[in-house]
RNA sequence: GCCGGAGUGGCGGAACGGCAGACGCGCGGGUUUCAAAAACCCGUCUGGGUAACCAGGUGAGGGUUCGAUUCCCUCCUCCGGCACCA
């Protein structure tokens, strides 16, 4: 009998997939394709960086493939592909160091991690393999993005729709523009032009010139380009996103410092979405760590908007004024208008914060000092928002010198500006209300401003800082009220009165969408000197990446050098002529981040090859019917940004008509992160595993001899606690690691690796093999008489290996598997019948062997699409059962009963026990408790 | 600081409110062997007892319940996320 030989097993049926196409699975309307339920199981595809795998990228690709063999078993069509996230800067960045194209490492990269996965003998189907970096992929980026660009958010439609329908409202008069390209609806009088008397701010389309029309409309697209304060990198030439710089203010890669600094950026209208990001989220089947995450990004807050006039105009004709005209849709000069999420604080509301960039600032100072504010705004808009965030232990102002009158007190507050409020949220000015609030006190105990309780706590409560829920004092009318009803009635008098209104407000920023980088996405944007900003016609798409023997980017030390894209240096390329009007042009020299292929690879795997569309409509409905992805893995690291953008992305596709579900992803599943033991010496050096000695009591230096400090960590080069797969695979196979990363624990725990375990599972993969095929020194197992035991102990491995596949307990489905296999050592056989049921059953987790021996057992084909084996609900009873008798809830006692057995009958039963009549002798029995099948408890006083 | 998640043998971890520690590692003993490896069998939470058995035990303290690792409250520790968001 030949022994286990794993590597010879796991090279044949590798090679016997790929050549029989076992995982190919044809689209709706192409040839073999069979009309059954389908399953669409997804990994998140890995950046195929030069390291190439870690032992955490098996784990959730194990994960799903075990369910994408056990699904196909149970006669589903399962799609289950694999791709590249190629684009990014780690590639542009090695490129530059060691001179070669990014392409060709890219390309190398990719084909070192592609043999690594399929060492694993997962069940992708790579006739549908993606890769970001290909033209035809990123052409339909591209026109993703021509989507977002041509496009607009129609409040009233909720939802995005072609810019050419804005065009049409704004023709027509619907829709009308105010001073500052904003829309506005048409003023419902002429009164309002009366009372000012004067153009009162609001254009009519046919007021506007061609210019002034094609920025509105620019201005309104879900794609558009605004002055922003971004990270500005000169060392690497480039802006980066808020996660790839540091709490230090520098960047993740180089620690180059990082500077804010407004530049013109493409940006992505990622707020308009906000409330249906938000609300959708009741719509999907994923962790509720990760809802939650979201959530608190989005930021979603209630409360209301309040304004405060300057003392100079607000006198009782003004408030006579506003509650006759109600709440101006747009701030005016002369109030400050603020956001609250506690509008019932207002009569505490002692003085107020502009932030640094708030543009009234400039004008309300006044001259005495003016230069003690310029000189505060001037430090506060040089620093990052990080070093803003980072010192604030201290409070820092400077008063400008104005009053504003609070709306319900009338009285006058003073005007101060403070880097702690920010132009990025609300409307970046506050009302200070510092009894019931910790950065307000801070602030008014800094400085010396009043501090007015109007919210008593609940009794023992202090009430200076106190910001929970109590009820009203000091505020006139509506003492007495408790919070929550306050909020209520104040929104409401403020909306009557003209001076406020109930807002909702969200701490989600519009996404910055460009980059300063060679290895990206170009933009399929032309600018024309007379027709602006213009999209490549799709037909002419993809818009390919130019060859460029120099693309690195130019970079400096100087924190005020501009941003210079190493696109720009393509000449022949960046020239071009306009494809409205003919004449030369430019082309846009930004290109796309990194995200950008990865929000929406999903889709393009359902139809990799088509050339006319980024997907058909009809595979499109066939796949991702339901809700979209059936089962999507892959770790917490993307909890937001990626599957944030890439809802996004969905919900504007989705308006748009080109897909047909709301949300792209129906299930998530996060798989915790696999971390290994680290070893340190007395001087904290790290020691790697080839210079330890494990003993019995500990680890040892092997050449000190000294005992070393255990700890579990992340697997890191600069720790020593790296496990390569490679060498486990080389040395105990794939099918011994894919049940190992499955054993180790829940799929969703954090969990150590620990080497010394791999041989565990091994062992049972050659218990199993032996079971079927003997060894040297035993025969096999393998017989023709089925016992009844073994029998009961397969039907109840089968409902339990099958019930813990599609709740992901692939743990505890393994340690049934490794119960029977004991169970059928102990009854010393199993039937040929019974050998081919635990095979398929083996099959999902340890594909290799189970095809072998499946061969063995006399079958010419694969068995991946055998179905998976049924078992009798009345066979997974044991003959008898076993009860716990208990006294006064201690197990006193067992009993032998059938497993139908009546609550009488059981009853009867332990009554009758010696033991029970020798512990309830002279007491009363108060209580009988029998549950059938559990236990019996009789409680005696 | 705020929001999540988790604390069970020497280790990884099991337990619809119902026999705590399944399964695996490690360890101890045995069978086999010239020997070793491998394999197979037995044992392995703690204390007491030859044993049957008794007592204790799931981070700490309290509560609900006939019965709590599981549900509720307070606290401690660790991990993850956010962080002046008004």
């Amino acid at each position: 009998m030949a022994g286990y030989d794993f590597t010879a097993i796991e090279r044949k049926w590798q090679d016997y997939w790929a050549e029989h196409r076992t995982f190919e699975v044809p689209n709706p309307g192409q040839a073999g394709f069979a009309d059954k339920p389908k399953f669409y199981v997804l990994d998140m595809f890995p950046y195929p960086s030069g390291a190439g795998l870690h032992v955490g990228h098996p784990e959730g690709y194990t994960a799903t493939d075990i369910l994408a063999r056990y699904m196909r078993m149970q006669g589903r069509n399962v799609l289950h592909p694999m791709g590249y996230d190629a684009f990014g800067l780690p590639a542009e960045q090695y490129a530059v160091e060691h001179g070669v194209h990014p392409r060709v490492t890219t390309e190398r990269n990719i084909a070192n991690i592609e043999r690594q996965i399929k060492m694993f003998g997962f069940s992708y189907d790579w006739s549908r393999r993606v890769a970001t970096t290909e033209p035809g992929y990123y052409q339909w980026t591209q026109w993703i993005f021509l989507q977002l660009f041509h496009s607009w958010y129609d409040p009233e439609a909720d939802a995005a729709r072609p810019i050419g329908e804005l065009e049409h409202k704004l023709q027509r008069g619907q829709l009308m523009v105010d001073l500052g390209g904003n829309l506005v609806p048409p003023p419902a009088t002429q009164r309002i032009e009366a009372i000012a008397g004067q153009p009162v701010g609001i254009y009519s389309w046919h007021q506007l010139t061609p210019e002034q029309r094609r920025g509105v409309l620019d201005n309104q697209r879900l794609a558009y380009q605004a002055e922003v304060p971004v990270n500005w990198c000169p060392a690497l030439g480039t802006v980066l996103a808020n996660e790839e710089v540091t709490n230090e203010g520098r960047s993740e890669r180089g620690n180059h410092p990082v500077y804010r600094r407004p530049l013109r950026q493409w940006m992505l209208r990622i707020t308009a979405y906000a409330e249906r990001l938000e609300q959708d989220l009741a719509q999907v089947d994923w962790p509720e760590p990760v809802k939650m995450m979201q959530r608190n990004w989005i930021g979603r807050s209630t409360g209301a908007e309040v304004d405060f006039p300057l003392q100079s105009v607000a006198d009782d004709e003004w408030f006579k004024g506003r509650s006759d005209d109600g709440f101006a849709p747009q701030p005016e000069d002369e109030v400050i208008r603020v956001y609250t999420t506690r509008p019932d604080t207002l009569f505490g509301a002692t003085y107020m914060v502009l932030a640094p960039e708030h543009p009234l600032v400039e004008r309300i100072t006044t001259d005495g000092q003016r230069p003690a504010v310029e000189a505060y705004v001037q430090a506060a808009v040089h620093k990052s928002e990080l070093e803003r965030t980072a010192e604030s232990k201290t409070k820092t102002g400077v008063f400008t010198g104005a009053y504003a009158v609070n709306p319900v007190t009338r009285q006058p507050i003073p005007v101060w500006v403070a880097d702690y409020v920010m132009m990025g949220y609300g409307t970046g000015a506050i009302m200070a209300v510092p009894a019931h609030d910790s950065r307000d006190l801070e602030f008014a105990r800094a400085f010396n401003l009043p501090v007015v309780q109007v919210v008593a706590p609940p009794a023992g409560e202090q009430w200076e800082g106190f910001i929970g829920d109590g009820t009203a004092v000091n505020s006139g009318p509506y003492d007495g009220l408790a919070t929550p009803q306050f909020k209520q009635r104040i929104t409401d008098d403020l909306e009557r009165q003209g001076l406020g209104r109930g807002a909702v407000n969200y701490k989600l920023r519009d996404w910055l969408f460009s980059r300063q980088r060679y290895w990206g996405e170009p933009f399929p944007i032309i600018h024309c000197d007379t027709c602006g900003t213009v999209a490549v016609p799709e037909d002419q798409l993809p818009l390919v990446l130019p060859e460029m023997e120099d693309f690195t980017p130019s970079t400096s030390d100087d924190p005020d050098a501009l941003p210079s894209p190493p696109l720009a240096k393509a000449t022949d390329w960046v020239r071009t002529t306009c494809p409205a009007c003919g004449e030369p042009a430019r082309r846009e020299l930004n290109t796309m981040p990194q995200w950008a292929g990865s929000c929406w690879y999903y889709l393009r795997y359902l139809d990799p090859h088509n050339r006319q569309r980024f997907v058909d409509p009809a595979v499109e409905r066939y796949w991702m019917d339901g809700m979209g992805v059936d089962l999507y893995v892959g770790g917490a690291e993307h909890a937001v940004l990626h599957l944030l953008y890439a809802r996004f992305w969905h919900k504007v596709l989705f308006d748009l008509g080109h897909v047909h579900t709301p949300e792209p992803f129906g299930k998530l599943f996060n798989q915790g992160m696999i971390r290994s033991f680290a070893y340190r010496d007395s001087r904290g050096v790290y020691v790697g595993y080839d210079q330890i000695d494990f003993r019995e009591d500990g680890a040892y230096h092997r050449l000190t001899g000294e005992k070393l400090i255990e700890s579990v960590e992340k697997m890191s080069k600069s720790l020593k606690n790296v496990v390569n797969p490679d060498e486990v695979i080389a040395q105990y196979g794939a099918d011994t690691f894919r049940l190992y990363e499955m054993f180790m624990g829940p799929l969703e725990a954090s969990k150590p690796w620990n080497t010394r375990d791999v041989p565990g599972v091994h062992r049972f993969l050659h218990r199993v093999w032996r079971m079927l095929m003997g060894s040297e020194d035993a025969a096999a197992l393998l017989g023709e008489s089925a016992d009844d035991a073994v029998e009961r102990a397969l039907h109840r491995t089968i409902r339990k290996v099958g019930a813990d596949v599609e709740a992901m307990r692939f743990n505890t489905a393994i340690s049934a598997m490794m119960e029977f296999v004991n169970a059928v050592y102990k009854a010393g056989a199993l039937s040929r019948d019974q050998a081919e049921r635990f095979v398929q059953v083996l099959a999902p987790f340890a594909p290799h062997l189970a095809e072998e021996l499946w061969r063995h057992l006399g079958h010419d084909a694969s068995l991946a699409h055998e179905p998976w084996p049924r078992y009798d609900e009345a066979m997974t009873r044991e003959a008898t059962i076993e009860l716990p008798v208990q006294i006064n809830g201690k197990i006193r006692t067992r009993l032998s009963v059938a497993p139908d057995a009546s609550q009488e009958e059981i009853l009867a039963a332990a009554l009758a026990e010696p033991r029970v009549a020798e512990q309830t002798a002279g007491k009363t029995i108060v209580k009988k408790i029998v549950i059938p099948g559990r236990l019996v408890n009789i409680v005696v006083k």
